[in-house]
DNA sequence: CCGCATCCACCAGGATACTG
DNA sequence: CAGTATCCTGGTGGATGCGG
Protein backbone atom coordinates (compact mmCIF):
# COMPACT_ATOMS: atom_id res chain seq x y z
CA UNK A 1 0.00 0.00 0.00
CA UNK A 2 1.90 3.20 -1.27
CA UNK A 3 -0.08 5.34 1.81
CA UNK A 4 2.75 6.87 2.56
CA UNK A 5 1.62 10.30 1.07
CA UNK A 6 0.58 11.74 4.29
CA UNK A 7 3.11 10.30 6.61
CA UNK A 8 6.01 11.32 4.38
CA UNK A 9 5.00 14.88 3.81
CA UNK A 10 5.09 15.29 7.26
CA UNK A 11 8.26 14.16 7.71
CA UNK A 12 9.85 15.94 5.10
CA UNK A 13 8.46 19.25 6.08
CA UNK A 14 9.73 18.75 9.47
CA UNK A 15 13.32 18.07 8.08
CA UNK A 16 13.08 20.90 6.30
CA UNK A 17 11.63 22.96 9.00
CA UNK A 18 14.62 21.43 11.38
CA UNK A 19 17.22 22.03 8.74
CA UNK A 20 16.02 25.98 8.45
CA UNK A 21 16.29 26.07 12.17
CA UNK A 22 19.54 24.83 12.77
CA UNK A 23 20.92 26.98 9.37
CA UNK A 24 19.77 29.73 11.13
CA UNK A 25 20.51 29.16 14.93
CA UNK A 26 20.03 32.96 16.13
CA UNK A 27 16.08 31.72 15.85
CA UNK A 28 17.20 29.07 18.91
CA UNK A 29 19.13 31.99 20.70
CA UNK A 30 15.76 33.96 19.90
CA UNK A 31 13.54 30.75 21.25
CA UNK A 32 15.47 30.97 24.14
CA UNK A 33 15.55 34.71 25.15
CA UNK A 34 11.43 35.03 24.56
CA UNK A 35 11.79 32.50 28.32
CA UNK A 36 9.51 34.43 30.43
CA UNK A 37 11.74 34.04 33.43
CA UNK A 38 15.05 34.78 31.58
CA UNK A 39 14.06 38.31 31.25
CA UNK A 40 12.83 38.29 34.83
CA UNK A 41 16.13 36.66 36.19
CA UNK A 42 18.35 38.37 33.93
CA UNK A 43 16.63 42.03 35.15
CA UNK A 44 17.20 40.65 38.69
CA UNK A 45 20.88 40.61 38.23
CA UNK A 46 21.03 43.72 36.85
CA UNK A 47 22.69 45.20 40.12
CA UNK A 48 25.29 43.16 40.48
CA UNK A 49 25.48 39.51 42.44
CA UNK A 50 22.74 37.47 43.85
CA UNK A 51 22.20 34.36 45.88
CA UNK A 52 20.15 31.82 44.74
CA UNK A 53 17.30 32.26 47.43
CA UNK A 54 17.63 36.27 47.10
CA UNK A 55 16.64 35.47 43.51
CA UNK A 56 13.80 33.29 44.75
CA UNK A 57 12.14 36.01 46.58
CA UNK A 58 13.35 38.28 43.82
CA UNK A 59 10.98 36.83 41.16
CA UNK A 60 7.70 35.97 43.35
CA UNK A 61 5.75 33.43 41.64
CA UNK A 62 8.74 30.85 40.81
CA UNK A 63 9.20 27.39 40.95
CA UNK A 64 12.64 26.09 42.39
CA UNK A 65 12.55 23.67 39.46
CA UNK A 66 12.28 26.46 36.95
CA UNK A 67 14.72 28.80 38.76
CA UNK A 68 17.40 26.04 38.66
CA UNK A 69 16.72 25.29 35.07
CA UNK A 70 16.51 28.88 33.83
CA UNK A 71 19.66 29.71 35.63
CA UNK A 72 21.55 26.35 34.10
CA UNK A 73 20.57 27.30 31.11
CA UNK A 74 22.14 30.85 31.35
CA UNK A 75 25.33 29.43 32.73
CA UNK A 76 25.58 27.01 29.99
CA UNK A 77 24.93 29.77 27.50
CA UNK A 78 27.64 32.12 29.60
CA UNK A 79 25.12 34.40 30.65
CA UNK A 80 26.09 34.66 34.06
CA UNK A 81 28.04 32.68 36.51
CA UNK A 82 27.92 30.39 39.15
CA UNK A 83 30.09 30.61 41.78
CA UNK A 84 29.39 28.12 45.33
CA UNK A 85 30.94 28.84 48.51
CA UNK A 86 31.54 26.11 50.50
CA UNK A 87 30.35 27.15 54.47
CA UNK A 88 28.33 25.41 56.86
CA UNK A 89 24.90 26.38 54.94
CA UNK A 90 26.55 26.30 51.28
CA UNK A 91 25.99 29.53 49.33
CA UNK A 92 25.67 29.75 45.64
CA UNK A 93 26.01 33.58 44.10
CA UNK A 94 24.94 34.25 40.59
CA UNK A 95 26.20 37.06 38.22
CA UNK A 96 25.79 38.47 34.97
CA UNK A 97 28.88 37.57 32.76
CA UNK A 98 29.69 40.50 30.20
CA UNK A 99 27.85 39.04 27.58
CA UNK A 100 24.97 38.83 30.34
CA UNK A 101 25.61 42.96 30.61
CA UNK A 102 25.73 43.13 27.07
CA UNK A 103 22.44 42.01 26.86
CA UNK A 104 20.90 43.48 29.62
CA UNK A 105 20.08 46.77 28.47
CA UNK A 106 18.04 45.70 25.72
CA UNK A 107 15.96 43.83 27.97
CA UNK A 108 15.58 46.38 30.61
CA UNK A 109 14.45 48.18 27.57
CA UNK A 110 11.66 45.57 26.70
CA UNK A 111 10.62 45.72 30.43
CA UNK A 112 10.73 49.39 30.51
CA UNK A 113 8.64 49.56 27.74
CA UNK A 114 6.27 46.80 28.87
CA UNK A 115 5.70 49.09 32.27
CA UNK A 116 5.30 52.42 30.21
CA UNK A 117 3.17 51.49 27.60
CA UNK A 118 0.56 48.71 29.68
CA UNK A 119 -2.19 51.31 29.81
CA UNK A 120 -2.18 52.17 25.79
CA UNK A 121 -2.27 47.76 25.98
CA UNK A 122 -5.17 47.55 28.03
CA UNK A 123 -6.86 50.56 26.32
CA UNK A 124 -7.02 48.46 23.59
CA UNK A 125 -7.76 45.45 24.52
CA UNK A 126 -11.06 47.14 26.17
CA UNK A 127 -11.86 48.65 22.66
CA UNK A 128 -11.09 45.82 20.84
CA UNK A 129 -13.47 43.09 23.65
CA UNK A 130 -16.01 45.46 23.47
CA UNK A 131 -16.66 45.80 19.69
CA UNK A 132 -16.88 41.89 19.74
CA UNK A 133 -19.42 42.43 21.85
CA UNK A 134 -21.69 43.67 19.24
CA UNK A 135 -20.81 41.58 15.77
CA UNK A 136 -21.50 37.71 17.37
CA UNK B 1 -11.16 16.48 59.53
CA UNK B 2 -9.28 19.45 60.08
CA UNK B 3 -6.69 18.40 57.33
CA UNK B 4 -7.11 21.99 55.23
CA UNK B 5 -3.26 22.52 55.90
CA UNK B 6 -2.08 21.47 52.75
CA UNK B 7 -4.83 22.03 49.82
CA UNK B 8 -5.20 25.78 52.16
CA UNK B 9 -1.73 26.61 51.52
CA UNK B 10 -1.58 26.35 48.08
CA UNK B 11 -4.90 28.37 47.83
CA UNK B 12 -3.61 30.80 49.62
CA UNK B 13 -0.10 31.14 47.42
CA UNK B 14 -1.92 30.65 44.61
CA UNK B 15 -4.58 33.62 45.15
CA UNK B 16 -1.38 35.83 46.58
CA UNK B 17 0.27 35.06 43.34
CA UNK B 18 -2.38 36.30 41.52
CA UNK B 19 -2.99 39.25 43.68
CA UNK B 20 0.71 39.91 42.48
CA UNK B 21 0.43 39.19 38.88
CA UNK B 22 -2.52 41.45 38.91
CA UNK B 23 -1.24 44.36 40.57
CA UNK B 24 2.09 44.46 38.56
CA UNK B 25 0.10 44.07 34.98
CA UNK B 26 3.28 44.86 32.98
CA UNK B 27 4.69 40.82 34.03
CA UNK B 28 1.78 39.69 31.80
CA UNK B 29 2.75 42.45 29.26
CA UNK B 30 6.62 40.51 29.34
CA UNK B 31 4.62 37.15 29.28
CA UNK B 32 3.37 38.19 25.71
CA UNK B 33 6.37 40.24 24.50
CA UNK B 34 8.04 36.77 25.47
CA UNK B 35 6.34 34.92 22.81
CA UNK B 36 8.85 33.14 20.16
CA UNK B 37 6.11 33.53 17.69
CA UNK B 38 5.27 37.51 18.95
CA UNK B 39 8.73 38.80 18.42
CA UNK B 40 9.09 36.80 14.21
CA UNK B 41 6.31 38.16 13.52
CA UNK B 42 6.67 41.93 14.20
CA UNK B 43 10.16 41.95 12.77
CA UNK B 44 8.13 40.15 9.82
CA UNK B 45 6.11 43.06 9.97
CA UNK B 46 9.56 46.15 10.10
CA UNK B 47 8.89 47.00 6.20
CA UNK B 48 5.19 47.92 6.04
CA UNK B 49 2.56 46.17 5.42
CA UNK B 50 2.14 42.35 4.74
CA UNK B 51 -0.25 39.71 3.70
CA UNK B 52 -1.32 36.70 5.69
CA UNK B 53 0.18 34.52 3.09
CA UNK B 54 2.94 36.50 2.96
CA UNK B 55 3.77 36.08 6.76
CA UNK B 56 3.13 32.68 7.00
CA UNK B 57 5.91 31.82 3.97
CA UNK B 58 8.29 34.49 5.42
CA UNK B 59 7.96 33.03 9.04
CA UNK B 60 8.86 29.07 8.09
CA UNK B 61 7.29 26.86 10.12
CA UNK B 62 4.82 28.40 11.96
CA UNK B 63 1.42 26.86 11.47
CA UNK B 64 -1.48 29.01 10.57
CA UNK B 65 -3.10 28.23 14.27
CA UNK B 66 -0.73 29.81 15.93
CA UNK B 67 0.11 32.74 13.10
CA UNK B 68 -3.38 33.59 13.52
CA UNK B 69 -3.65 33.20 16.90
CA UNK B 70 -0.53 35.48 17.47
CA UNK B 71 -1.92 37.73 14.85
CA UNK B 72 -5.29 38.10 16.74
CA UNK B 73 -3.75 39.00 20.30
CA UNK B 74 -1.29 41.45 18.56
CA UNK B 75 -4.51 43.16 17.28
CA UNK B 76 -6.64 42.77 20.65
CA UNK B 77 -3.07 44.66 22.42
CA UNK B 78 -3.66 47.73 19.19
CA UNK B 79 0.05 46.64 18.25
CA UNK B 80 -0.77 45.83 15.05
CA UNK B 81 -4.06 46.80 12.43
CA UNK B 82 -6.06 44.29 10.54
CA UNK B 83 -7.30 45.51 7.05
CA UNK B 84 -9.74 42.86 5.06
CA UNK B 85 -10.21 43.66 1.20
CA UNK B 86 -13.35 42.26 -0.06
CA UNK B 87 -12.27 41.04 -3.46
CA UNK B 88 -12.69 37.56 -4.92
CA UNK B 89 -10.30 35.88 -3.05
CA UNK B 90 -10.45 37.75 -0.19
CA UNK B 91 -7.37 40.00 0.62
CA UNK B 92 -6.24 40.41 4.87
CA UNK B 93 -3.25 43.19 5.38
CA UNK B 94 -1.41 43.66 8.15
CA UNK B 95 0.29 46.50 9.66
CA UNK B 96 1.80 47.54 12.89
CA UNK B 97 0.21 50.56 14.34
CA UNK B 98 2.65 53.42 16.19
CA UNK B 99 1.98 51.22 19.48
CA UNK B 100 3.65 48.24 17.38
CA UNK B 101 6.39 50.55 15.70
CA UNK B 102 7.20 51.88 18.98
CA UNK B 103 7.71 48.31 20.37
CA UNK B 104 9.96 47.16 16.95
CA UNK B 105 13.39 49.30 17.21
CA UNK B 106 13.59 46.96 20.86
CA UNK B 107 12.57 43.97 19.10
CA UNK B 108 14.67 44.02 16.21
CA UNK B 109 17.36 45.48 18.84
CA UNK B 110 16.74 41.87 20.51
CA UNK B 111 16.98 39.94 17.19
CA UNK B 112 20.52 41.48 16.25
CA UNK B 113 21.87 41.24 19.12
CA UNK B 114 21.09 37.50 18.64
CA UNK B 115 22.55 37.39 15.83
CA UNK B 116 25.78 39.12 16.39
CA UNK B 117 26.49 36.76 19.87
CA UNK B 118 25.54 33.43 18.87
CA UNK B 119 28.58 32.61 18.36
CA UNK B 120 29.62 33.51 21.39
CA UNK B 121 27.25 31.67 23.08
CA UNK B 122 27.88 28.39 21.21
CA UNK B 123 31.38 28.77 22.57
CA UNK B 124 30.13 28.79 26.19
CA UNK B 125 27.93 25.98 25.28
CA UNK B 126 30.87 23.60 24.40
CA UNK B 127 33.11 24.61 27.23
CA UNK B 128 30.08 24.02 29.32
CA UNK B 129 29.38 20.85 28.14
CA UNK B 130 32.87 19.52 27.89
CA UNK B 131 33.62 20.09 31.16
CA UNK B 132 30.02 18.41 32.17
CA UNK B 133 31.78 15.58 30.76
CA UNK B 134 34.74 15.26 33.31
CA UNK B 135 32.83 15.96 36.93
CA UNK B 136 30.35 12.88 36.32
C1' DC C 1 -7.37 33.07 0.14
C1' DC C 2 -8.11 33.50 4.93
C1' DG C 3 -9.45 31.61 8.91
C1' DC C 4 -12.12 28.91 12.47
C1' DA C 5 -13.23 24.44 14.89
C1' DT C 6 -11.95 20.11 16.49
C1' DC C 7 -9.16 16.52 18.12
C1' DC C 8 -5.06 15.00 20.28
C1' DA C 9 -0.08 14.43 21.58
C1' DC C 10 3.35 16.16 24.14
C1' DC C 11 6.09 18.38 27.36
C1' DA C 12 6.58 22.62 30.19
C1' DG C 13 6.25 23.32 34.53
C1' DG C 14 4.07 22.93 39.40
C1' DA C 15 3.79 20.03 43.83
C1' DT C 16 6.12 17.10 46.80
C1' DA C 17 9.66 14.63 49.10
C1' DC C 18 14.47 13.61 49.74
C1' DT C 19 20.00 14.62 49.86
C1' DG C 20 24.70 16.90 50.67
C1' DC D 1 20.74 26.57 51.86
C1' DA D 2 20.71 24.83 47.39
C1' DG D 3 19.62 21.83 44.90
C1' DT D 4 17.97 16.72 42.74
C1' DA D 5 14.40 13.28 41.74
C1' DT D 6 9.78 11.97 40.76
C1' DC D 7 5.17 12.17 39.63
C1' DC D 8 1.24 14.36 37.41
C1' DT D 9 -1.63 17.80 35.22
C1' DG D 10 -3.00 21.48 31.93
C1' DG D 11 -2.17 24.17 28.34
C1' DT D 12 0.54 24.85 23.96
C1' DG D 13 0.54 24.02 19.65
C1' DG D 14 0.50 20.76 15.46
C1' DA D 15 -2.70 18.16 12.08
C1' DT D 16 -6.82 18.02 9.71
C1' DG D 17 -11.09 19.30 7.65
C1' DC D 18 -14.77 22.66 6.83
C1' DG D 19 -16.78 27.43 5.81
C1' DG D 20 -17.06 32.37 4.01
Amino acid sequence: MATVTAAERRAEAKRAYDAYVAACPSRKLLDTLSDKWVSLVLNALADGSKRYSDLARTIAGVSQKMLTQTLRGLERDGLVTRTVTAAVPVRVDYRLTSLGESLLPLMAAIKQWAESHIEDVEAARLRYDADSENSP
